[in-house]
Formats: structure tokens, C-alpha cells, sequence
DNA sequence: CATGCGCTGAATGTGTACAATCTGCCCATC
DNA sequence: GATGGGCAGATTGTACACATTCAGCGCATG
């Protein structure tokens, strides 16, 4: 399946980053078939790619819903990026070349220069950001880390929509972080690469609201990776 | 999708663990849907779930294949899991109900009772193996790192249908390891689980034979995870 | 009034027919 | 003999029709 069932993927993906679609609601096939214009078989089909992905989930006879995350969720989804991001990035120390390295130089000015303006555009912010991402990602040349990791990266921009970013993200601070992760690479020190990537990570997890309902169930104590 | 799709997923799957499907190997809709009993709809339902699992390779208009691996995908799939499995024993330190550590003691009074054994039953070993790998990964209570390293856990099973393990298993050693990981989760010590189920899972790669045709590319210098 | 049975309509699961695409091969052409 | 166009068969992609399942609801019954 190809160009029916890769429309009807990018149709709903949209809807969703979007916000058409919020949290635990229900995707109905037809209507998304009516939507996209395709059949129903393509949209099955493309809901099961989402599914694998992670951005909905399917149970038998009731059918798809977006996926909704519990702030405990969102924490595990940033530990379990930064886990496997940080491996991403001490492999791809290994093996970035230098046309990528001057690539994500690139990125990183562009970045700095959203970053200087006065209301930072958040959203083209988001988008450059991930572009880094990915392509420390891909420098890693791991396919199946790049496939486990790829709706990790994705998935924050949808919790943008939807829920409220505490701490804000900082774009200086990020910034900085970017730049020493390519020092990093640049030494082909992956070590180095590893450990700014995960303190990177680690350090745009939102923090839940601390709203005192339970008194302090504190969500991981003491799990970090290392 | 359920029944007719489940049949197939696990027809297709049972096959090609049991080595009836090569690794490389078309997988051609008609011919499982003959085989499995069902039709071509819930084969192809079927045939994308293994695909996320990374089980079977699919190209569009062309189809799937079951996945193959080099040696450095082997390498790369051990040093992935080492990585996650690492993780979710840390957070099953913490996690880790009474009940589950006693099962976990059984499994592992099994194993030692396999071992001891003359001739290894090296095939019920590793489903015991398995076994165990599988309840620690649930006591994590993180579902989606059950989603992503439960097919790094059952491929190995299939490594071994097709390729020749180098340093072969030591269920010895191996026991050893299981024992040292259940005392970590029992003193709920995260790191220390953390610690004794890398070095585990490391442990048990296998090693490319060293066939000496390249004069030492060694696979990935220095890129551990720690 | 509470409880549980059974109906009904909507949504998903499955099968099948048809369309689009690719691979390999034959043959004309240079 | 090498090369490239194009036909034929097989295989996947897509649509649609039918079967099955489930959630909600009304009603009979205790």
C-alpha cells in the first residue's frame, strides 16, 4: 500500500498535530475515509502504522483513539528518549560525515536566530528543533533505533498542542546544548555526544504541575539512566 | 481486526521462528492466506503488525520479506536492547511487586534445573530465558517500553534458527546473571539492577566470527552504552 | 425502584473483486 | 552480441459489500 494508505497516514497525523483530533478521541474509519477521500481499507491501514507508532491506540471491536497522556506518561516518554537518543548520538559520533556535520551547523544558526527574536515563533521553533533531532539521529545509521525514536521525537509536538508546558522551553539554553552536542560529534567523542544529548533531553521534560493533589507521589524517584 | 488477523499473526510468526520462512524470503499474501485459512485482508493486517515488530521488511508494491540480518544489525540489535532492558529493570527495582519477584524465582530455579542437565535443552532454555526477561520487562509498568523490546526479545529466537551463535550460551553463567539481577530488584536498588542487566544481556552477543576478510573493521569501537 | 434481559443501530472485522504496479523475458534494433 | 522497448504473468494496492461485535437503551420483572 502505498500512495491511498501514505495520504490517508499524512491526513490523520495532521488532524491530530493539528488538534482537529484531541486526546482519547475517537477516530472513526468512515469518517476519516470520507475526509481523506480514500477507503476505509487505506485508512486501516494507516491507523495501524499510528498504532505502531504510538499516537493512537486501537483496541479489538471498539477501534481507534488518540493516544492521551498522563503527565506519568509524558515522563517516561522523555526518560525513554533521552535513554535512547543519547545512544543515537554516542553512534553517531562514530559516524557522521562532514557535509551532515555542516548541515546541523546550519540548523543550529537558524535556531539562534528564531531564538533572538522577540516573541519567539515557538511552533517554527519546534520544527527546527526536531530537524536537529532527526538528523543526529540519522547520522547514527541504526534503522531500527531510528524507527523506535522517530515517534519519540514526534510525539512532543502533539503535547504542545494539548497539554500545558510547565517550565517553558528555553531557547537559549537549548541553543547552547545544540552547540555542544556538535562540538561532541565533531570531536567523534561519543561519550561526550552521549552525555550532552541525555542532559539535553532530560532537561526539556516538562515538569508536571506540582498541584498537591496527593501530597507526593513523586513519579521515578531516582531513575534516571545513569 | 482480531481473530482472523491473530491467527495469521501467529501463523506467519510460528513459521518463521520454526524456520519455515528463511530469513530473505517473500512472504506472498495468497500463499499465507491459503495457508493460515483466512483471507488476504487479515494476512496483510497481519504482515503489518511483524513489520513493526521489525520482524518482516515491506517495500510498497513489492511486499514482505522476512527480515535478515548482517552481523552488524546482530550487534546493533543486542547493544539496542542492552540499552532498553538495562532501563526497565532499573524502573522494575522500584516497581516490582512480592509476588512477582517469588515467580521470578521460580523461572529461575527452572533454569538451573535445565542446566544442570548433560545435553542442554538449549530450546527450553530459551523460552524459560525468555520467560524471565519478559516478567522483569512487565514489572517496569511502562507499556510502551514493553511495546518496543519485546521484539527485540523474541528475535534472537529466530537468530538462532538461522545463524551459527558464535560463543554459544553458557546457561551457567547465564543463571549466575538471573540471580545477581533478582538480588538487585529485591534490594529494589535501581542502579544496581540497572547494572547487572546490562552487563547480562551484553554478555550473551554473540560474536561475529572473526573471518578476518576485512583485516579489522571492527563493528562499533568504544560505543557501549556506558 | 433496582436489576437484568434482549433489541437495535452503529462501528469494526473479514472476504472478495478489481485496479495498479512491478519483474522477467522476448525480440527488434543497432 | 549488447541494449532497450514493450508485452505477459504474477503480486500487491484499493474499494466495496457483507458479517460480526459491541454499547446503549428501553422494558419487563422481581
Amino acid at each position: 500500500m502505498s500512495s491511498a494508505s501514505d495520504k490517508a497516514l499524512a491526513d490523520i497525523r495532521n488532524d491530530i498535530i493539528a488538534g482537529h483530533h484531541g486526546p482519547g478521541s475517537h477516530l472513526k474509519e468512515e469518517e476519516l475515509a470520507l475526509r481523506s477521500g480514500v477507503s476505509r481499507t487505506s485508512i486501516r491501514d494507516a491507523l495501524r502504522r499510528l498504532a505502531a507508532e504510538g499516537l493512537v491506540q486501537s483496541s479489538p471491536n471498539r477501534g481507534s483513539f488518540v493516544a492521551s497522556f498522563s503527565d506519568a506518561d509524558v515522563d517516561e516518554l522523555f526518560r525513554l528518549r533521552s535513554a535512547l537518543e543519547a545512544y543515537g548520538a554516542a553512534l553517531a559520533a562514530t559516524r557522521i560525515t562532514a557535509d551532515e556535520l555542516t548541515e546541523l551547523e546550519q540548523l543550529e544558526q537558524q535556531l539562534e536566530h528564531l531564538a533572538r527574536r522577540a516573541p519567539t515563533d515557538l511552533d517554527g521553533f519546534a520544527r527546527l528543533n526536531n530537524a536537529f533531532h532527526k538528523l543526529v539521529l540519522s547520522a547514527a545509521r541504526s534503522p531500527r533505533l531510528e524507527a523506535m525514536l522517530t515517534p519519540l521525537i514526534d510525539i512532543p509536538v502533539v503535547l504542545l498542542k494539548h497539554y500545558t508546558w510547565q517550565g517553558k522551553v528555553d531557547p537559549a539554553r537549548s541553543n547552547q546544548h545544540h552547540r555542544e552536542i556538535i562540538q561532541a560529534l565533531r570531536a567523534r567523542d561519543p561519550i561526550w555526544a552521549r552525555s550532552r544529548m541525555q542532559a539535553h533531553i532530560i532537561s526539556t521534560r516538562p515538569h508536571p504541575q506540582a498541584n498537591d493533589d496527593q501530597g507526593g507521589t513523586s513519579m521515578n524517584p531516582g531513575v534516571e539512566f545513569d
